[in-house]
DNA sequence: AATAAATATGTACTTATTACACATTAATTT
DNA sequence: AAATTAATGTGTAATAAGTACATATTTATT
């Protein structure tokens, strides 16, 4: 922003544009908070109890506080509804069209979030946010469609680059998880040899030596995610990459 | 955004934090805008004139007015500043750490458009905005660095993917022109015949049959981007490629 | 006419990706 | 206890993509 904006602003109580005006947009964040189960990719939604759009489900959100960060705020919800707090997020985008909110001019920046379901931290009884499979969606309240869209194919871009999807895992899993996920992600079938090649390669992975239990089957192996690799958000120093 | 935090909106009155508050964060969009010329990235700064900053420069950027859609912002600011409209552009990032702006809190969305400096409708005269070589920029005002940063690691990750750096150049250019470009915007050094393979295979160009002309040296062949893959936004229809 | 500087092009080598089959192990069933 | 089932675990050949590298050609300049 210019100082030629600013005193736009400072003077502007003499124009038409009034200075409230300028401050008369919500502000706010919205969730996309993701969890994987049963080989699905889940989404927590609550029931919107607008009229505009009742029945349908929407992302879990609130206004951001003047006193609070961005991702401040992001975190406040996330710990709200889910009581987790050390998880990752990652913004990935900002709507404002004039029309998204019956109620008014509402700006939101979206965040996506990866937890484990299986945390025993997670409280899903703090509110009335539930899980919904991602495929099963096909309308949401406001913009929030499209919010979710945004999300997930960013979610599959990042996917392909980094080792973020094991935010979505318990810490110990075995490879054919660790498959299972990529294709509830990827929504494609991947040959076995081939995804444990490529999976070693990139040497993300530690053998603990321990096997899976309780399985109907004969048992795989079990692995952890290294250490260096844990990320709580891809963005941590990524602006640094190429300097 | 819940029903619950407008509920907790309406009755604010009555409650400790006001219904101003909430909508006491000033929102503006600011620009990168990104140019090409004697073989280097260049982008478009103003001198900032607040005491704050005295000295350094910003990046251009304004109030988002309260029945103006985000995108539209941003066009406006470009329109402004380099007479241009039909440019690529490209929404980065949104940023709002409560202290990034010493008059108040302001929340800014990021966004990096792509120009041809070379382009006859492009006026520089209409404001106090200067050409600045991207590498030579070691600090700007407010937390214009970091915002710049963030929209070069967006750049370089978008010019391996898809066919954007073209927005840079004049209509027709010659290979090594290309190639000088992508080699600017990677900084890394390409080989000739493997660049020139890898283009080939991507079957983005136009085979115009003209020549260079006033080149010191043997003229190359001219090209075009086919009309395709014109691109003013990687979003268009992006949300879709996984559907 | 000679020189300089850039264009244009192809091949061998290495690395990554894809397609594909069989022996092994543990749980379950008979 | 033996047979069956269902998944784990592993390797190789074929193809595609990426990398390293040199020479002849064309135009402008000297």
């Amino acid at each position: 922003m210019t100082e030629k904006a600013l005193q736009q602003l400072k003077t502007a109580e003499t124009e038409k544009i009034s200075h409230l005006d300028y401050f008369n947009i919500g502000i706010t964040v919205d969730c996309v908070i993701l969890g994987y189960e049963e080989k699905e990719l889940k989404v927590q939604l609550i029931k919107s109890d607008m009229q505009e759009y009742s029945g349908l489900y929407s992302l879990p959100g609130d206004f951001i506080r003047p006193d609070e960060d961005l991702e401040a705020a992001s975190y406040r919800v996330l710990k709200e509804k889910t009581g987790l707090d050390d998880v990752y997020l990652e913004q990935v985008r900002t709507f404002g069209n004039i029309f998204r909110h019956p109620s008014g001019r509402v700006i939101t920046v979206a965040y996506y979030s990866l937890i484990d379901i299986k945390n025993h931290k997670l409280q899903t009884d703090l509110n009335e946010l539930h899980w919904h499979p991602v495929n099963e969606i096909k309308k949401l309240a406001f913009d929030h469609k499209l919010i979710l869209d945004t999300c997930l194919h960013r979610l599959r871009q990042q996917v392909m680059e980094h080792p973020v999807i094991f935010n979505l895992l318990p810490e110990k899993f075995s490879l054919r998880e660790l498959q299972e996920l990529y294709e509830a992600i990827l929504g494609v079938e991947l040959d076995r040899r081939n995804f444990r090649k490529k999976i070693s390669i990139k040497d993300w992975l530690l053998d603990i030596d321990e096997m899976e239990h309780n399985v109907p089957h004969r048992p795989g192996k079990l692995y952890m995610l290294k250490k260096q690799f844990r990320n709580k958000s891809v963005k941590t120093g990524a602006v640094l990459q190429f300097a």
